[in-house]
DNA sequence: ATGCCTTTGTGAACGCGTGCACAAAGATGG
DNA sequence: CCATCTTTGTGCACGCGTTCACAAAGGCAT
């Protein structure tokens, strides 16, 4: 039990910010950037607001959490703005990171130019694998599980990403916080229990697929508007062997009823 | 303009379940799976719960969309459970997918176990790039993008998976809607636009560790609990020249004050 | 200097999601 | 058959997030 807090009660109140503005500040970040490398000098909530792919009032309502950074009639300065936003998102310092699993996805990861784009810096590569050590991934040695604490130590790393198979995930979750790491992003299909003040953000392939295929189930049935007697297939097991009355209305079950 | 509807309206009335139980139960199934896999005939809400690393009270009211299903004093049996689960998210029905870049995440995705534990299917790789064409990756040949619409003609598919370079998102998007796919995960950094119908869902990896390092950064500025003034650098470039009265108490700027 | 026109910043209403707390349901034991 | 105990299903209240709509702010032209 004690699965770990996930959500963020912000420690009470945070100083200000709702969380899901913060999960917006990258998206506002991503759009200023790209208009910082045009030279555009400013822009207004609106071309903002539909160059990051949300409503301009929610943008607005967004900045106005960091300060009145706007000018009335004219926008936003892009520059400025940029700053601003990188320094709320404490991204004018660089934030070491360390990888743990480096196999199809871990190396991919390390690989991934977009991490040093912001201030995220590679610090070491682990993985449980003797035969990987010294082997060299996106030009970094990858180092035995063993190093973890030392890497860790050494670094200042407070940022570790899990890309390990599920198994070993919440072994090495701990073994990371243990180390002093306070941050994890865990791409490993697991629900890690960590202690208060560990967050923990979660990169779930199969379960974004799920959701995508629900959707995508509903707008195929939305073809046959029988509402009412398509779903209920109204029987369940109950009592373990007391109750099996009969197979129930809804048959063809592909071999998953309960034994 | 119009960068895509995000969220889902869900066209009005969808029947019921609330998106963000929707984004839940693949969690829940994944847990059941588990226990299922372990023999346990059945679990209570708090048991199962706490697998999930959810409320108790969260997992019933979820639970409670897709009918009454628990059996009072006892749980829910887990077997059935996973099969109303199953139908429900549109599982029971195998989803040919198509992958989109198969670079270095795209290769990992491809080699993905995860992928087809469920009833997703990789019935396609498909990369720009001439030199990768028939390449096997996962035993799969690799085809070239002129073959795209064909392949998802051909196998039925509905979901796509994205995994270029952010320039070529946009573009490699629109062919997918194009050729009739209604479902999209998107792995590329870019606002993608879509035509109403069609559901599209990031994952960026460099958002989760913004927000992170967001939490981290706060943490960290816990110590000093200067509450009030470590902040507000009060100095908006506002007007270009006029304004500039001071430089304001924050100093320090980077080079990245506005020119 | 003055008025117009654009765009910000935000008050207020609303809807969704969460969690509490409890009555009802049902199993289980005597 | 009844009492007791467990666990579900949900009414309700609350808080967060979203969106509308508009007054105030400020640039700009005359
Ligand atoms: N490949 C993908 O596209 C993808 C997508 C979504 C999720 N995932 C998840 O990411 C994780 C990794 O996937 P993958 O395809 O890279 O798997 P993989 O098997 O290719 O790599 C796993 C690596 O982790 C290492 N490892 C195992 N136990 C370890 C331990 N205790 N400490 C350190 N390292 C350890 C292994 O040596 C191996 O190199 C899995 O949990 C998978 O479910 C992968
Ligand atoms: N590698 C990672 O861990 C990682 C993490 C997060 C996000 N991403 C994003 O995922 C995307 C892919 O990353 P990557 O590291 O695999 O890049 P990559 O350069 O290794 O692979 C990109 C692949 O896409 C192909 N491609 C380019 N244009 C195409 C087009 N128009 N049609 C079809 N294929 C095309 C290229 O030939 C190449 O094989 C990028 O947008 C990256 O930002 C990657």
């Amino acid at each position: 039990m004690a699965t770990g807090r996930n959500h963020r009660p912000a420690t009470s109140r945070s100083r200000g910010i709702p969380e899901a503005t913060v999960a917006r500040l990258p998206l506002y970040l991503r759009a200023l950037t790209a208009l910082s490398e045009r030279s555009v000098p400013t822009v207004s909530s609106e071309e903002l607001a539909s160059a990051a792919g949300v409503n301009s009032a929610k943008l607005r309502k967004d900045f106005s959490y960091l300060g009145s950074y706007g000018t009335r009639g004219v926008g936003y300065d892009v520059e400025y703005l940029v700053y601003q936003i990188s320094r709320e998102l404490g991204l004018t310092q660089d934030w070491p990171v360390v990888i743990v699993g480096i196999g199809n996805l871990g190396a991919a990861l390390a690989n991934y130019g977009g991490f040093a784009s912001r201030g995220f810096r590679v610090a070491a590569l682990i993985d449980a694998d003797p035969s990987l050590s010294g082997k060299p991934v996106a030009g970094i040695g990858v180092q035995h599980t063993d190093e973890l604490e030392k890497v860790v130590d050494d670094n200042g790393v407070s940022i570790g990403v899990i890309a390990t198979p599920a198994g070993a995930a919440q072994q090495v979750c701990d073994r990371l916080v243990a180390a002093g790491i306070t941050s994890i992003l865990n791409f490993a299909p697991t629900v890690l229990s960590v202690p208060e003040g560990v967050d923990v953000r979660k990169v779930d392939l199969s379960i974004e697929l799920q959701i995508l295929a629900f959707h995508e189930q509903r707008k195929a049935g939305e073809d046959v508007p029988a509402e009412e007697d398509t779903a209920p297939p109204a029987a369940p097991p109950a009592a373990s062997v007391t109750k099996r009355t009969d197979s129930g209305p809804d048959g063809d079950l592909p071999a998953v009823m309960p034994a």
